[in-house]
DNA sequence: TAGCGTCATGGTAGCGCTACCATCTCTCGC
DNA sequence: GCGAGAGATGGTAGCGCTACCATGACGCTA
């Protein structure tokens, strides 16, 4: 420990008032492109180099270089190459608040999820991140833990940043939610669903039918005592529900003592003992509709341990298909929804839109898929 | 779709020359807070009120304004009200870019990790996230995809923002990333593992103890032929089966053949396959300790498919005792890890080394434990 | 050849905030 | 009663960058 001590002064604050070591701090961030050319800055800054210096070294005006770094085609061949090699020498790279703060925009993606361990907001974060890797943007996550108020508060720290764009999870904004992100003055990207009145664009699928689907493919695999289980039930598993109810009423077998759902948030384990106070209710039961694959998973585990024949005396889909879905024993069936893709998507239009490309159309429907598998091959 | 193409005008880019618009779209900001008194301010800016807005309305100098926000105990009773209404009223937000550039210290927390989707880091993020969530801090993401390169690539990015902060996963840096670390001037952190030489300052466990406890676990359980099966093989990864081998070899137990390992990223459906291969080479196998719970997921389900009696035949344990594992059938051995607490400690050893107070124990070690289950009770 | 648009480049003036230093007012000790 | 010290407040001068406008050089048309 003590090796780490003697390796890494003076950034810390209890010599926060102590000028001095701040700055030697800072220098060392040449260390890497230069050989630390200690000009006797003012007192701020640190003495990293500035675009005024690389001017000063290229031989041109400071505009140049900041043109020759966003616009490269609007500055000769000649000046261009003379500054990247300014630019290489002295190590050169810009403060992105300095930019951010004299072009009133900041290159930073704001996005917004209601959870950061549900698989399916981290794969679309995933697909978000991927598609911005090589762009200039970085990203910035807010977590709104599915509260309306807790996306209020966040949109208002993230609006005075001025981002380039925001992709906010979910269409169910609260009034100031939505005012503040048509105020933002950036594109804004809402997804996981689609629907209509997109506050600018949006990229998802009908959850209602996604759950319509699933229910309708149960009632067809000859189930009929077709149970409901879902946790959380935020707005999108409201509409899967939605989706589930609409098929069951359309073939005459909706019962409201078939649905089982909670507020708590949803786990494996969580499945497993819904499912089993669904059992206690409705002990002819023969199938269940989860609203995720983790419910879905706990159900089966839940007819392991009671030895319930699956799909034989009970079916089960769940809902995402994530990958385990498909080696489970039986293997589950599920309806397998484009997450990853939805966060590329997203990604391109908001680009596009930055670009000055509005693409036509602002409402991408991207689908989802039944995968038909063991768990109600009856 | 028509509908909110009407409602919002103006920020995109193919009016990008046309600054007229863009003012119209940012002055809209306002909005919420006050009812647009439109001063005609200069061209750029959008006009949002600023920190001589508030001191003029307040009758104060604008740097009271800025003292009465940040450190409200340095600015008198009287005053800090007046002030604070005057903000009330304006709907004054600080322009955190400005800010940043002024005090050359961005009010952000750089949060690199390998992977967004594996639950593990996903936990550890949302630590961090909980956190710093009622803290000023916003939290800035990278995904390293587990590569060197791309982490050095990463700091390149985050260095020039001057975070507050860095929390770093693992302890395997390359000398230019821990280059770069030191020369941030801003607390670090290295979370998941514990290790000597920490850049600033550390917490985690010791994956070589976990791994080695897990397999003496099952010697003890009497399992004798105990393989090893592991995905991706991250360092974290290497040091499990450096701990399981020490395990192995101190009870006269090793065999280079137990151990089955791929580069390939982790997954339920490749524990199966990687099973099945590794049953094909070693038939007489009567263990396996997983590098971690997907894979020791994919082992059961096999088991199952196989009609492998676990935990008689076979005897498996898993690695960071996700929620499934206590519910699965029968319930998983496995190695309890304190990923969300990884993720509170050091944005709290960070708060604290920002605010001074070092603490004094740079390298936190929160240790593990293995929670028996059915899996292993032979 | 004059006149005008176009292109490459540069100077100036901020963006909105805070560090630094100066000033002013009180309180206290002797 | 006076100087020292502490606390509250303010003015000034940037932080590093880019928007805006100006300038000069060039090529084109008439």
């Amino acid at each position: 420990m003590a090796s780490g001590c003697g390796s890494r002064p003076g950034w810390h604050g209890d010599s926060g008032k102590d000028a001095e070591h701040r700055f030697a701090a800072s220098r060392r961030l040449f260390g890497v492109g230069e050989k630390a050319v200690i000009k006797p800055r003012s007192r701020r800054g640190g003495g990293r180099p500035t675009i005024a210096d690389v001017a000063r070294k290229a031989g041109v005006g400071a505009i140049t270089v900041s043109r020759a770094l966003r616009e490269p085609e609007r500055v000769s061949e000649d000046l261009r190459r003379q500054i990247l090699a300014a630019v290489d020498e002295l190590g050169y790279v810009p403060d992105p608040n300095a930019r951010a703060l004299a072009s009133a925009r900041a290159e930073v993606f704001g996005v917004l999820v209601p959870s950061l361990t549900n698989n399916v907001f981290a794969e679309t974060v995933r697909g978000i991140y991927d598609s911005l890797s090589d762009s200039p943007f970085r990203i910035q996550l807010g977590n709104t833990h599915y509260s309306g108020l807790e996306e209020e508060r966040l949109l208002q720290v993230f609006g005075p940043q001025r981002p380039a764009a925001l992709i906010v999870a979910g269409i169910d904004q609260t009034p100031t939610s939505r005012r503040l992100l048509e105020a933002a003055g950036c594109p804004v990207v809402q997804v996981m669903e689609t629907g209509p009145d997109p506050v600018d664009m949006m990229v998802g699928f009908s959850h209602f039918d996604g759950g319509r689907t699933a229910a309708e493919h149960m009632i067809e695999a000859g189930y009929r005592r077709i149970g409901f289980i879902g946790a959380r039930m935020d707005p999108r598993s409201q509409r899967r529900l939605a989706g589930y109810r609409a098929a069951m009423e359309a073939a005459g077998l909706f019962d409201a003592r078939l649905v089982t759902t909670t507020p708590v948030p949803s786990s494996v384990s969580l499945g497993r003992e819904l499912f089993r106070g669904a059992l206690a209710k409705m002990p002819m039961l023969d199938g269940v509709f989860c609203n995720n694959d983790d419910i879905a998973l706990g159900v089966l585990f839940e007819c392991h341990h009671a030895s319930i024949a699956v799909p034989k005396t009970i079916g089960i889909t769940g809902f995402n298909d994530l990958d385990m879905m498909q080696v489970a024993f039986p293997s589950v069936t599920s309806v397998r929804t484009p997450r990853y893709e939805i966060g590329r998507r997203s990604v391109a239009m908001a680009l596009a839109a930055i670009a000055g490309e509005r693409p036509e159309q602002r409402v991408v429907d991207l689908g989802f898929e039944l995968k038909r598998r063991e768990s109600t091959a009856r």
